[in-house]
This record gives C-alpha cells, structure tokens and sequence, in this order.
DNA sequence: CAAAAATGAATGAGTATTCATTCAGATTAT
DNA sequence: ATAATCTGAATGAATACTCATTCATTTTTG
C-alpha cells in the first residue's frame, strides 16, 4: 500500500526523484546521442520541469557524472551476485561471468549506447576516466585471480593469467562494439561459441566442449 | 619545390584545406571530447578564422561525418597495405592483421579517442553507424575468410571460422578501450601475448609460441 | 501555517551560420 | 613587362538560436 502511494504523490522522495533523473539521462543519452540530449530533454522524458535537474543535481555535469557512478554500479551489483550465485568452484565462476556479459539485462542497447557515450569522452575528461579505470582494475583482478585458480588446479603450462584476463575482458567488450554497430548482424550464439571456444582451447580440462 | 610552396600560399587547395580542418577536428574531439569542440575550436587549432569550416564543409554534421569518413578510409589502407605486404600465406597475413592493431601508428590515444567518440554517438546518428558497420563487415569477411583457409590448411577440428574471427576482431577492439581508459597500465607486450596465446591455442600448428 | 518540492518564465553565456568585405594570386590588356 | 581586372579563398563581425542556470511564484506535504 504504500508502495503504491508513491505513485500518487506528486513530490517524491530526492533519492527516487534523482534516480527518475538518471534514468531519463539514460533514455536521452541512447536516443539522442551524449552531444545533443539537453535538460530539456531529460526534464521532458521525466514529465517534470525545466529547472528540475539543476534542483537535484545543481549542474549538468554533476547529473552526468552520477549517472556513470549508477551505470557502474548498476554492473558490478550484476557482476558480485554472479559470483555468489556460482558456488565455489573458479571455472564456474568465470564461466558465469562470461556469460553475464552476454545476458539481455547487460547485452542490451539502450544501455551499451550510455557506456560507450561515457567511454567516448573518457580521454578529456578525467572523472569519467578514474570511474571506468576504477571498475576495470576490479574486474580484471577478479578474473585475473580466478585464471590464476584454474591455471594452478588443471597444471596448464605456458599460460599466463594476465594475458588470458586482458583476452577474456577485452572480447566482451569488443562485442558489445559490434552489437551496438551492427544489432543485426550480431548472433548472441557466434558471441558465446566465440568465448566457450577460447576458453576450452585455453583450459580444455576445465571448459569442455 | 612545388611541394614546399603550398606552406608559403595563404590560399590552399579546396583538398588540402579541408584535410587541414579534418585534421584539426580530430585533435579537438581528443583533446575536448565531441560534445564540447565548436567550430571556433576548429578554426582555432587550424589556425584560421571562424567562419572558414562552412566555407568548406557547409555545416558542422557534414564536418563530423567526413571526420569518420576520413578515419576510417586511413585504417583501410594500412589494414590493406599490412594484407599486401605479408605474402600469400594466410597464417601470416591473419598475424600481421592482429600485429597491426598494437602498431603505434593504431594504438594511438589520439586517434583511438576520436573512434570511440563517434562511436558513442553510433545508435543515434544512423549516418555514423553506416559507415562503421560497413568497415566492420569487411574486415570481418577478410578475417573470417583468412580463418577458414587455416582450418582447412591445418584440418582443424572442432572450431567455427566465424567464431574465432569474432572473438579475434573483438579482442583488438576491447584492448582498445583498455588502452584509452588505463594507458598506464595498458601493456603492449601483455596484449601481444593475449593474441598470441589465443592464437596458438586455436591454430597449434600455424602459431607456435 | 511553515517548510519542502516543483514549476516555468526569464536570463545570459555561448555557438552555428551568414555575409559584406578584404586580399592574394591568376588572367588579361596595354 | 606592367598595370588593370578578375576570381574565389579567407576573414570576422553580426545574426539567430540553443541551452544551462536562476529564481520568483505556486503547489504539496506534514
């Protein structure tokens, strides 16, 4: 019941009211493209007022900045309980990752279109850069550990662990790319043959076919 | 002599005045990010006056896509001259292809700045998108058909042409945004060795370590 | 009623585009 | 060869417009 009564309430609480905010951000930015979505905009896919988003967030580049933050975090809380879902064992738990990157509720273009907005200003603005770097060292421990694991139990030999970390990050993140330029063409089954196949030529004890 | 000349002429060629613009919107977009270069910006780092990009270029849309155009059409040659240069021997060219993407002269963070800015504006701008789905299908073809001479080279079981070229395009791709995001600790031997190792792993025969 | 939230018109800084004018170099006439 | 004329590249001030931000007023909540 009072979930519901939210809905009639004509002010909400800041927390909901800034989180409205950045959804509509997110809206815009994949519709109109990071370099033309105004307050205007964001105001008018929120259905309120002009001047709202200087009143939550007192500048653009504030509502920009929060908006990457909950991108961000929005992935890593996806990427934690994918670890926790998958048990102890670590080719589990990478497999799991792998595949969470191709999952819709991540594979999606609405979203891949806010990230790559964001990416794309990264090199002239340095609080985009420290957020994406702080995420991608995390990531890349966690795989790189979990390689680490694998590589340890299978006994396998000239395999480095950093270098299979970059690998495996690195092609999801180019395959978002081409999802994102060519929705089309993209087979989510090729993306997932193209990893499984890595993997098991890599760690064949560990990821068979 | 003629050559030097062109240096001293106040008045350029209508070509190499707007290669010179190109030129300066590129290092704008790396150094300002796209949603902040104006054409003031690009008239300044040319060193010539405001009004000169629509004198050349019409509108600020037309700049931008022949920007791409541009960008695109340098990669394409040195992906093509890297094709020619390597022989006929298709483990070879494959290598070269994925040996080109580490080059200075690609991994580049100028450069790479300016791909992923038009690429954050890809699913807004269906111009954009055009461009960069048709150079993707390309060396998407070239690459794939590269694997499927190595396969049956090779008789390697078990292993989908498609599947690697994917993952194979987008690893160079991913090591990308990990160069643009973390330049520090981005390194070029780490991410040679991620291609390498896949590589051998995929095709033992033709990529020893 | 008082405080908090929201509105939306007004402001002013900036920006793409236009265009009358300048100017360098090529062409033509003497 | 020199001067006069032409051409179109380049300029930069003016224009028209967009957009982030402000704030006086209204609405809602407690």
């Amino acid at each position: 019941m009072s979930a519901t009564a939210k809905k009639t309430k004509r002010t909400a609480s800041r927390a909901s009211r800034r989180q409205q905010l950045i959804d509509a951000t997110m809206k815009c930015i994949a519709r109109k493209g990071m370099s033309s979505t105004t307050l205007g905009d964001v105001a008018r896919e929120a259905g309120l007022s002009q001047g709202i988003v200087n009143l939550h967030f007192e500048s653009k580049e504030n509502l920009l900045n929060e908006t990457l933050r909950n991108i961000a975090d929005d992935y890593k809380t996806q990427f934690n309980r994918a670890l926790d879902k998958s048990g102890p064992d670590a080719a589990n738990k990478l497999h799991a990752l792998m595949e969470l990157d191709l999952r819709p509720s991540i594979l999606d273009r609405q979203k891949l279109a806010v990230w790559f907005a964001f990416w794309g200003e990264v090199k002239s603005r340095p609080r985009y850069r420290e957020i994406c770097k702080k995420s991608d060292e995390y990531y890349d421990e966690v795989v790189c550990t979990l390689c680490e694991e694998i590589i340890a139990a299978g006994h396998y030999k000239d395999v480095s662990p950093l270098a299979v970390a970059t690998a495996l990050t690195s092609m999801t993140n180019g395959l978002w790319l081409s999802y994102l330029i060519s929705p089309k063409r993209f087979d989510r089954q090729i993306a997932s043959n193209a990893v499984a196949e890595y993997l098991h030529s890599i760690f064949p004890k560990h990821f068979p076919l």
